[in-house]
DNA sequence: TATGCTATCGTTAGCCC
DNA sequence: GGGGCTAACGATAGCAT
């Protein structure tokens, strides 16, 4: 059983490569639930597979069922005003997100080029991009099942 | 040196939850550094603090460098052409997130605002509405400082 | 409060099937 | 390819400073 001692370098070997990804993914997944739950934080891992255009977002749902009470401890007048906050707010990011992409649009062409191309080549833009593209469709579907359950849940929660 | 074998559950205890969790998250950090270089991936870990705001993104920006060389072999044609294509892609992405917003406040009343209660408290789409909103523009900011100095790497690479 | 130490626990590379 | 095994390596809880 001799084993490197790690070379931290990319794996080119296709079959090893492969292999590592998948069980250090699982370990990460892992390691931020238990960060999560130990500390009590939200906590994500986003990983873009090799082939795969989306990321995999690691615990993050099914976090739905503990906010059954807080919803039910909310009045009516909160639940309203928590809805027109979280509007305005959506509304706020999609604002500033189009002013973002005017301010590119507007400089010199040369810069403006060479912006394009960090920007769309950083890691952090990357996923930015393809996770507001992909989990705000994702999301919304995951909650949408989810939906008929929980109504289930609160009703046999509220006549027991 | 009687150290337990980790009770997978929250600390109670602030000091030893914040020493946890400092510690913790930089074994993660570390981790996910580790799957990129050796998977050639990009993977984030997006973990929310106890008391601040806004969450912690761990390796991603400064990977702005190795983007040069890639930048330097784009014709111009190919500039254009990329840069037009993410443009139609954020504007897309602007789009569909408001066809979201606008489909939620279309359902009837009551589930109207489950929704908003559980969509609110999802850790993903909680931190997905926070990254949208600080991401776009620190991540600006940043690549704004960046650009002479990259300019000027360019420039010496050109004329060595 | 942060930093350093280290025994102990947890993760995983290299195999095997 | 996926799942299981184990030795070696890596992370970290509990202390000390």
């Amino acid at each position: 059983m001799t084993r490197k001692k790690i070379d931290l370098a990319y794996i080119k070997n296709d079959v090893a490569r492969k292999t590592t990804f998948k069980k250090r993914k699982s370990g990460l997944t892992k390691k931020v639930s238990e960060l999560s739950i130990l500390c009590g934080t939200d906590a994500c891992a986003v990983i873009y597979g090799q082939d795969q255009a989306n990321p995999d977002v690691s615990p993050c749902p099914d976090g739905a069922l503990r906010t059954i009470a807080r919803f039910k401890q909310m009045s009516k007048m909160e639940r309203s005003r928590n809805m027109l906050n979280q509007e305005s707010f959506l509304k706020q990011t999609i604002l500033k997100a189009d002013e973002n992409l005017k301010k590119q649009m507007n400089d010199n062409q040369e810069k403006e080029m060479m912006i394009q191309a960090i920007y769309g080549s950083l890691p952090a833009a990357d996923w930015l991009q393809k996770l507001s593209h992909v989990d705000l469709n994702d999301l919304w579907l995951s909650v949408e099942k989810n939906i008929e359950a929980i109504e289930e849940m609160m009703t046999s929660l509220e006549k027991p």
